[in-house]
DNA sequence: GTATAATAAAGGTCAAAGAAAGTCAAAGTC
DNA sequence: GACTTTGACTTTCTTTGACCTTTATTATAC
């Protein structure tokens, strides 16, 4: 079995404890007996937004790396879009997907205008692809938050 | 956990019991066996204005520091956030506000997320200066529908 | 007694050292 | 060929300590 694949069952046997893991990237290395950078690559290709976590982390003495785990009971339903929206979106898909969450009362109003306003054309001053793909990876990663 | 971040704690504490902590530096380090500089560290870096307090000290025999919560209605807070946002915004900036956001009570733990999950560097992905950029501009457009 | 000088008692600054995590590309494996 | 492993190098944040500045208190001079 890949080490990445152990690493990766090891930090979701955290999860199915608690709520969220927090690691240490040098001693979980250590355990494993492999690089610091392997954690790294175990979470760039297994606890991706789309995959369901949000991670985050923080340099420095002391530091650390944050998983959390989509609490996915709660929607379905947001899970699903998350997985099918496809590498672009525009801003008027944005608003449909947005319109719809509010119509099953998924998300509320002040939720519904913080997704807007971070994925409109008017905030992302980009070439219309390179802003489509964009869009896409910052409305999903913020769907996931919503899961 | 880092002493710095139990620093922080133990003022956080003082200040939800009293409207200001007041505190002797030499004391303080003493008390988490830590060196006096170590505090100054832990104000300039979780306590400044733009986080929402106000400090004051003193030198000399009786010299202390004072902190204080700035007190702001919500969207005074906000706007005045908005407006001392510069062009380009590191995610770690963006982590200090809405950490300070959630303290203040100005946001809650989804919308914080929502914050945070759209403007990550993991989802931005650009070189470093156009990120920083874009980041500031999403963000503020985050925050205004949030006043 | 008041004015001044010396000393003590704070807090402030800054840069170096240390402790993590991040990146990226080369090498290895299947 | 795609995925994984490895490691050198980078970036970020924290801790520490030597030295500085300011203020209060005490001692001394007159």
């Amino acid at each position: 079995m890949r080490i990445s694949d152990i690493i990766e069952d090891f930090i979701k046997e955290m999860l199915n404890e608690e709520e969220q893991a927090i690691i240490q990237r040098n001693d979980l290395a250590e355990q494993f007996n492999c690089v610091p950078s392997q954690i790294n690559y175990v979470i760039a290709t297994r606890f991706t937004p789309i995959q369901g976590y949000y991670v985050e982390s923080q340099r420095g003495g002391g530091g650390y790396i944050k998983i959390k785990k989509a609490n996915l009971t709660k929607s379905e339903y947001l899970m699903h879009i998350i997985t099918n929206i496809g590498d672009r979106i525009s801003a008027k898909e944005v608003e449909i997907f947005v319109r719809n969450f509010l119509e099953h009362s998924v998300i509320n109003e002040k939720e519904a205008n913080l997704l807007k306003s971070a994925t409109s054309d008017k905030v992302l001053s980009l070439p219309t692809q390179a802003r489509d793909t964009l869009r896409a990876m910052i409305f999903k990663n913020m769907l996931i938050t919503l899961v």
